[in-house]
DNA sequence: GTGTTTGCAAAGTGTTTGCAATTTA
DNA sequence: TAAATTGCAAACACTTTGCAAACAC
């Protein structure tokens, strides 16, 4: 498969993205911001599991245990690089695209897509005491195919 | 407590509300419905886990297995008694409100309160492909104490 | 009676953690 | 070299399941 002399993954633009989020640049966490970011064929948004990433980063040839897959997501996630989605119990899911936006569920096959937050708007939220503020306003979307 | 005619918590109106969603009525499931659904002095809408249920249901005196409540929460969902409500990882939730309506979710305190939908609306959710319907929308608006 | 439900304990997921060895800065 | 990170295996939290005994209808 590494037929071209097309650039391998990102050199050092994992390393970089690293650096930039205050974390420290070790092969494994390169290898997993590559996949994660910088691999082409991928689309921009990504949505993966713990597990799923795993099996991308051996498969790829990546030596890397799942407990650091899990570990790296989370300081991902910390560092704003990745936001978690949480849209039923199972596998929690990873997202690369950490703006703003909102997801669609496809409840037959478990795919999930981002919805830009630009078109959609919701009002009518209610008044939150004073003292407090809204982190984030979470919405999923579930389809299915039409049963009826 | 049992003062005046007034009913003592549901008699049988567990039991009822029991047949009337094709499950039989058993010892176990009509004292959890009761509790669930019944249950003076509590809010009308319920948000509970397993854990927790069990916990309830063993300090009232009622003898049920958790692996009982789990499979009777279950139940009840499937029958449409329940919902079940995802807000993030750990143990799922189980609501009474099984109206159209969203949830908002205090990350310092774990607690969730509904939000009626009659208030909040949505405007511009995608077009689906064809075959394909909206089967709910999840709306989960999560508030922190203000930290800036 | 017959099919359903229960409870237990065991197995199953998905995830985190303690700690020695390794790696990074 | 000091501090951070890794990997393993064991622990963990939550949930489901197999099966015999108990129960509902």
């Amino acid at each position: 498969m590494k037929q071209s002399p097309s650039p391998a993954p990102s050199p050092d633009l994992a390393a970089s993205r690293l650096r930039a989020a205050g974390l420290r640049s070790t092969r494994q966490r390169k290898a997993l911001a590559a996949l994660l970011f910088d691999s082409a064929g991928h689309k921009k948004c990504r949505h993966v599991t713990a597990e799923a990433l795993h099996t991308e980063a051996v498969d790829a040839g990546i030596q890397v245990s799942l407990a650091t897959v899990y570990n790296t997501l989370h300081q991902f996630t910390i560092a704003g690089l990745l936001r978690e989605v949480v849209v039923d119990a199972g596998p929690s899911c990873f997202d690369t695209n950490t703006s703003d936006h909102y997801h669609l569920y496809n409840e037959n096959t478990g795919e999930l897509t981002d919805l830009s937050a630009r078109r959609i708007r919701i009002t009518g939220l209610p008044r939150l005491p004073a003292g407090a503020e809204v982190s984030r306003v979470d919405v999923v979307v579930r389809m299915r195919r039409r049963s009826t």
